[in-house]
DNA sequence: TATGAATGAGCATTCATTCAT
DNA sequence: CATGAATGAATGCTCATTCAT
């Protein structure tokens, strides 16, 4: 029967208990996210968890929660200056930003990231979702000439989720193939170049 | 010391453990895993399990192999039909071969692949990096004027990862924003666009 | 990583499972001296064992280690009043308490001898042998005259493991040749009057 | 239902097995001693091991039967010898036979006799000590006048088992406080003096 | 409110023994 | 006779969760 942190103390003990189980599934993984370890980690007693999480997949879920969430924080703000570049700008900045975030903290997100899709049993991605075709739909109301072109909702698909993954799995390749920098400019080029076709096509 | 399977017999006792752990982990997650589970839905005994597998892992892995095989299988002979095709249809088409295999016996393998990065220790996707990259290779070899174009690894990348994914995401998402088609064909919409840009660029 | 037992409660439960331990080494053997079995005759859950005890082989020390220090404990005071006496007194006298302590409880440290040597990676007996030493060390400060014989180490090593176990096996046998008592003289006899020869050697 | 072995090739299987079992145990503990080790390392099938032995059990007697066997063999036929020495060679030439036994093929008896307390349930230790009762018997025939002196079993019973513990201890002891021959030069000692020391006692 | 000792179901793994071949 | 694949009970150990303090 855990409650909803009202007061402040309480919402920094939710904080540092989210903050402990990236930090041990980052560094240790999935087997090192145990209740116990990260009550310690988190500096408090194993019942206390439980005054603030249902259960332990409570806890995976805010931390999914907060990745996301750091995501759109990061995102948002971008917008405005985003939806003034090229497309193929746009996108490489974007991935840029997006290295950056999942690369902090020694990797804390990117390592996180190849684990959690196997604690969490549905992803609130939703947020992400939002704001990533929040992004989009400013980015053609900026540019209308897009309009005409492609089918933007799927075009926006493949860019979230195609993007998304791809870059993580680049940043988790102990090898690539490419640079960092390739990959981002290539897929830049992709989406750029897909929606200047679709425009041309619309065009005739 | 788990022996090599010689036998007939001892052949479809493999096969059997292999089967019942992606019909576990399809079902259940990595959680009905368990050795047990895996040996009683196989018919056999925990025991038995231990003669043809080292631990749990060997077991793992086989059933990932699994996976990454049949996929090698379903492509390799698509291979000489794909090269003869224009890209958007060569996309489209690998697409549709995929989604019919992630979908085969009630999409068991598309529920193994959300689980399978966390089950793991290290991924043996090279075969199935291999024949893609065969692909893109011999399809290259059969359009020459595509050489000039873009960077061709690079392109290759985010195709095989981030259209793999795009797909896998797609087929899970229970209110998907768009129908399959229309993925497949935005993506090799995509693929087909950048690559004719390229070109052109490189005409100039 | 089990706590040190630092509560009144923590310390009789350790108790309870050394206890429980010894109980089933001396009726069931090795083989009853599982986890599962200690636990269930000390009145605790499995895991609780494991709030105290690193491992199965850290409880077979801790057994191991009460004997031993029972043994030590049962030896000490009594340091006082043997070297007052002869060597024969003493050593029947020290022999007798030797057998009281191995048959107390039902024998309960004497089938527990006969197994600890398999059960015990490292026998802790320096206390044993220690006090041992010591006692044979106040015993020739009482009696300066046996210095001048015979090689003391020898005499006690061969004292303290022939003689130990020759009262162990003694006990154990089922249809001993003679009785305690005969052996407790016996032995008595033969350490004396090799001192008292080794003595007389030295006199001439 | 195993049979005796009535034909050749049987009895060298049964050998095998036991020799094993010996190796096994001295090399690696009593947990080297499956049943299934034993049988590959003495080149037959689980199966058959079954067809000599009851079970694992019986096949742990008879290494221990094997031993017990091989000291008496090596003791018998140096009776006539031993009877002519004074008790002081006898019992130092006893010892250092003893010695050898234990530490032929790299201490294998010596490593099995740690363990073999625990491995059986009981100790098939009658015919060792008929045969040094035998050796005791003869060796006061020959010397009548000890006869009159001390308690001959019980002085027996201390040498057996004390002795034999005793050597075993030592050679095990990694530290040993003395070398082999101060101990073995110290028990014979004391065996002869506290024999003549009842011998005087006895004229008296 | 916070705690952490206690719990026990569950897991991976082993191994003596059997029995169909 | 000999085999070794199959078995499943048993083992050591972990960990999410509870609850008395």
């Amino acid at each position: 029967m855990p409650r909803k942190p009202q007061q402040e103390r309480a919402k920094a003990t939710v904080d540092a208990i989210v903050e402990a189980g990236l930090i041990l599934l980052a560094n240790e993984g999935p087997k090192g996210t145990s209740t116990r370890r990260i009550a310690e980690v988190a500096g408090i007693g194993v019942g206390s968890l439980y005054e603030y999480f249902e259960n332990r997949e409570a806890v995976h879920e805010a931390m999914f929660q907060r990745i996301v969430d750091d995501a759109v924080a990061m995102i948002k703000p971008l917008i405005p200056e985003l939806v003034r570049m090229t497309i193929r700008e746009a996108v490489y900045e974007l991935m840029c930003r997006m290295r950056e975030l999942l690369e902090r903290d020694d990797s804390r997100y990117l390592k996180c990231a190849r684990h959690s899709v196997s604690i969490v049993r549905s992803y609130p991605l939703k947020p992400l979702q939002k704001v990533l075709t929040d992004l989009a739909m400013q980015y053609v109301m900026h540019h209308p000439e897009l309009m005409r072109g492609a089918d933007l909702p799927t075009m926006s698909y493949i860019f979230i989720y195609g993007g998304t993954f791809t870059v993580i799995r680049h940043l988790s390749d102990p090898n690539p193939p490419m640079s960092f920098d390739s990959l981002a400019r290539g897929l830049a080029n992709m989406v750029a170049s897909s929606s200047e076709a679709s425009l041309a096509a619309a065009k005739l």
